[in-house]
DNA sequence: ACCTGAACACCGTTCAAGT
DNA sequence: ACCTGAACACCGTTCAAGT
């Protein structure tokens, strides 16, 4: 029996290419974290065998950095298409919204921020970011040696995010307790204060673990509002 | 033959400890980065199969959280050691020069703060510190509110470190050349301009690669100086 | 109490070979 | 041009066994 091409039948297959190979891997890494990511596990994702990914890409490496380059155009595209306030009138706006939108791609890619950070090698569109960044920065007056600074001084907060020392961890049971914090007193004064008042003023934080977004935004403004005040007295 | 304690050969062997695994766990890392750092490699340094390490340490994650702690214990040696000014006058200056002294400790293991990053289990080690940095803030006069906003903004960087997503390549021939400059005029004309600058005023600075210390400094600066505002007008 | 040998499941990767 | 099978070196880890 013959397959024709019109065959109704599941064996149809598209050859793979590098684009879907990357598109795959962010999917398998949205599904089930960033060590699921195996080249066995991507092939068998792709309905193929590992060695064959190795046509497409170079290496595991090469597949990272390739990852990186899908998420980090994902942000452009959605930073691109939301069109922030004119940078010309008011730099700090559309810096805050254009890397709260940033931000938003990320949280849908909770494993990105880590691969993003351990690339050393600047991937062209990372740098095609910041070249946008540097863009509102100059546009709202800054010198190239204070935009540079500044640069700097963002890091990946520019790209939407900052790696939280203390995660909320995935158990719930190794939330900080009422006995935990009784235990903390002696030891701990000033964190067992803090910890008791902010679970005094919000009841429902399960004790001590807070708002990333709104962290991530006091952080960010301390930052923009800093800028600005540099800026000025230069 | 014999082997008697007092055996001026070779063949003395005291028993492994989790501390002594601990510590050869660091010495392998600062010596060979952290990608070396592997049971069996670390059995080989400390003379002892892979197995034996297993009687010491749960688990390699288990290992890595020993490291961090060992690190961060060096961090807060360092800090206690060098008792910077009294943070009841000028939480500023106290805070500056404790977070610039345990960025000196993380200079000596360039891979810790990648790992420290990773671990998302909030060690004792690092409760400890930022218990200290809480203290400070305190004495300064700081609400639990701000000063809890100000934990967060810091981050990581209150243990003297920030990831740079833009890393001086290791080989030097990516650094960015004059014919990769020229490229670079009409797609990224603000980077190019920016860079065209550095270059200008520090032409030693091989285009573009930055003055880390520097620029740390720069960005805590502007952390600190907007919470004293903050502060101020609360 | 402390260490080991053999073995397992799972990595990334090479290479010669298939269609 | 695109994919595969077999094989290799190297992981972390278990388990039963040695002293």
């Amino acid at each position: 029996m013959m397959t024709t091409p019109a065959d109704a039948t599941t064996e149809q297959r598209t050859p793979l290419n590098r684009e879907r190979v990357l598109r795959a891997a962010v999917e398998v890494a949205d599904g089930g974290g960033i060590e699921s990511l195996t080249m066995r596990n991507l092939a068998q994702h792709l309905g193929v065998e590992a060695m064959s990914l190795y046509y497409h890409v170079a290496n595991k490496e090469a597949l990272l950095d390739g990852v990186v380059e899908v998420i980090v155009s994902e942000i452009r595209e959605a930073v691109a298409s939301d069109e922030g306030p004119d940078p010309e009138e008011g730099w700090k706006t559309a810096m805050r919204t254009r890397i709260l939108t940033a931000r938003t791609v990320l949280l849908r890619h909770r494993w990105a921020p880590e691969v993003i950070e351990k690339r050393s090698t600047m991937s062209p569109a990372i740098v095609l970011y910041y070249e946008g960044v540097l863009e509102i920065f100059r546009k709202g007056g800054f010198s190239y040696d204070l935009a540079h600074h500044a640069l700097h001084a963002l890091g990946s907060r520019a790209l939407g995010f900052t790696q939280e020392l203390f995660q909320p961890d995935g158990n719930a049971d190794e939330q900080v307790g009422e006995e935990m914090l009784a235990e903390m007193a002696n030891e701990l004064p000033h964190l067992f204060g803090m910890l008791s008042e902010i679970a005094h003023d919000d009841p429902d934080s399960t004790l001590g673990w807070c708002d990333d977004q709104a962290e991530f935004e006091f952080g960010l403004d301390l930052m923009l509002d800093g800028l600005e005040r540099v800026k000025e007295s230069r």
